[in-house]
DNA sequence: ATTATTGTTGGTAG
DNA sequence: TCTACCAACAATAA
């Protein structure tokens, strides 16, 4: 279920499981997920590359390799790195890092059903990862910049300009519906509407929804409870005013908010 | 059987 | 060129 917390709770589990160490074999099961490169040249591009560092931007990972060069990777909808027991892949695995470590070896797969997620080996940083807006857990945020870009948007509402990677980059659905209900603004404002003070609780919503799930998903009990305040809980009552959240669709996608408290 | 799902991209129409 | 909308990608769960 990868947005930002996901994604960076990923990255911390890769950095200790392959950080500074020796890509020892590397083997893609789908063709699919390292396009547009062939498996096999994907293969040889990895095979013996040590990894220099592992970071994250939004929703994608950078691993950076030993000698120049990086896989980029994203995790589409379903997409997630194990740590497998054995040679046998797991259920939906796409990809197989053996990794060394000194004598120590880590077996890592990259597992993703729907196969939305995909990996890109390039020389040069690729512009899906250069474009990104700044990130609300690692970035200061010049909030007279993002205001700027929010007074271009005329029609757009609040929701979807919060979902646009080049605003803000990690915050998708679950977590633009979270922080605008933690902000007390109605999703459907038109993002031109927003004034500063608007934008402040809006930025302060989104790392308290980023770092709730980022701690819930370190607890390790992720998945035993819902851990979202609204999303999903439409006809259930607002846990602030008790008013019944409603959902409505917004560019595409479900939303949901209190028409008691979110204006 | 039907509908929904955390994300991105590419086409189309305006 | 920019904006807005939608289908597509694919596999599951309710």
């Amino acid at each position: 279920m990868p947005e930002l917390p996901d994604v960076e709770y990923v990255r911390k589990r890769l950095s200790r499981w392959i950080g500074h160490g020796r890509i020892d074999s590397c083997k893609v099961h789908d063709a699919r997920i390292v396009r547009p490169l062939r498996p096999s040249a994907a293969e040889r591009a990895l095979t013996g590359r040590g990894v220099r560092a592992i970071d994250r931007r939004g929703k994608w990972l950078r691993i950076s390799l030993e000698g120049g060069g990086f896989v980029f990777s994203h995790l589409g909808m379903t997409g997630w790195f194990e740590l497998a027991r054995d040679d046998a892949p797991l259920r939906f695995e796409r990809v197989r890092l053996t990794i060394a470590r000194g004598r120590k070896l880590a077996r890592v797969a990259y597992v993703d059903a729907r196969r939305f997620g995909h990996m890109r080996v390039a020389d040069e940083e690729v512009a899906a990862w250069s474009s990104l807006g700044p990130d609300p857990l690692d970035d200061e945020i010049d909030l007279d910049a993002v205001l700027a870009r929010l007074a271009k948007w005329k029609k757009r509402t609040i929701k979807d300009a919060l979902m646009d990677q080049r605003l803000l980059a990690g915050v998708g659905n679950i977590h633009a519906t979270e922080a605008l209900w933690k902000a007390h603004i109605d999703p459907r404002t038109r993002a031109g509407k927003i004034d500063r003070k608007d934008l402040v609780a809006i930025m302060k919503g989104v790392r308290w929804t980023i770092d709730r799930a980022l701690l819930d998903l370190e607890k390790g009990d992720a998945g035993a409870k819902d851990p979202f305040v609204i999303y999903g809980h439409a006809g259930k009552p607002c846990p602030r005013c008790r008013t019944t959240l409603v959902k409505t669709q917004l560019a595409g996608r479900t939303t949901t908010y209190c028409p008691g408290c979110q204006k």
